[in-house]
DNA sequence: CCGCCAGCCTGAAGGC
DNA sequence: TGCCTTCAGGCTGGCG
């Protein structure tokens, strides 16, 4: 169930191993991802590359076509030597010349299809960690909204990737109430949310990703930012600055944990 | 146009 | 033990 910097951690693992890889062999094992991929044959084609955009994983095949999963609440991508013993949340098992990648999803909400990448990138916001992203691109686009600032940041045809628990993190690192409406930010505070969206992710990434209940890189590995979460997940407990209680509230029916003394 | 919510799915955990 | 509710790192379509 990852966010960017679990599936930058993802691709990262997996860059090395699968890229000029020759997809040899097929097999779906779940009729929903049957459907998702039945437009096109991705057999005999060539894994050109493979890269993250937003929460997206994106496999550069040749000829234009691209292999694109999402992972949405519980979905894993592994790549091993060996053909994985068939469980029921194994959906699509694809052989290469040297290995297998294996898409698993629990919940079954994730997505893996063959398409051209196009309509995707316009669908998407700009990447966070690039120059693009920046405190004018964000003045104009908080200018505009009177949602919450923590429902703002999950949107991904504004910025891709900030998922539950990062803008969670980004907002205590920025010291900014979730609650606050998106127009209402001063100039300061805008630019101490662009430092903290990218440090929190950069630092994230830096520690490959947070494992909570079940996420794994490509190679099993888990991450150990969790160890490093200021606020999510810690109800009740006492803020590691000014030891206030965490507060928990709901959003858009999702969890928001925050501290009220810090986060203004 | 904008913001919100149910629905998509399944499994784990907690209350009674 | 069993049943019921709630919750889970996401996104989409449809509604007001």
């Amino acid at each position: 169930m990852p966010e960017l910097p679990e599936v930058e951690t993802i691709v990262q693992g997996l860059k090395i191993a699968v890229t000029q890889q020759k997809i040899e062999q097929v097999k779906i094992y779940d009729p929903k991802v049957a459907k998702m991929l039945a437009g096109e044959d991705i057999t005999g084609r060539r894994i050109i590359n493979i890269r993250r955009r937003g929460k997206y994983i994106i496999f550069e095949l040749n000829k234009g076509l691209a292999l694109i999963v999402h992972l949405r609440m519980s979905g894993r991508l592994l790549y091993q030597q060996h053909e994985p013993q068939s469980n029921r949340w194994v959906r699509t098992v694809i052989k290469l010349d040297n290995g297998f990648l294996i898409f698993q999803d629990r919940r079954r909400l994730g997505v893996m299809e063959a398409s051209c990448f196009s309509d995707l990138n316009c669908r998407l916001g700009v990447e966070p960690l690039s120059p693009e992203f920046n405190s004018d691109y964000l003045v104009q686009k908080l200018a505009v909204s009177k949602r919450p600032i923590k429902v703002f940041l999950m949107d991904q045809t504004i910025i891709a990737g900030i998922g539950n628990i990062y803008a969670q993190e980004i907002l205590f690192a920025a010291g900014i109430h979730p609650q606050r409406q998106a127009v209402s930010l001063s100039n300061n505070e805008i630019e101490r949310l662009v430092e903290a969206i990218k440090n929190v992710l950069m630092l994230a990434i830096r520690h490959q990703g947070t494992t909570i209940s079940d996420f794994q890189n490509a190679d099993a590995i888990e991450g150990n930012f969790q160890n490093l979460l200021k606020v999510y997940g810690r109800e009740n407990e006492p803020c590691l600055v000014c030891q206030t209680p965490i507060k928990r509230i709901k959003q858009q029916g999702r969890s928001t944990y925050f501290c009220e003394r810090c986060q203004k």
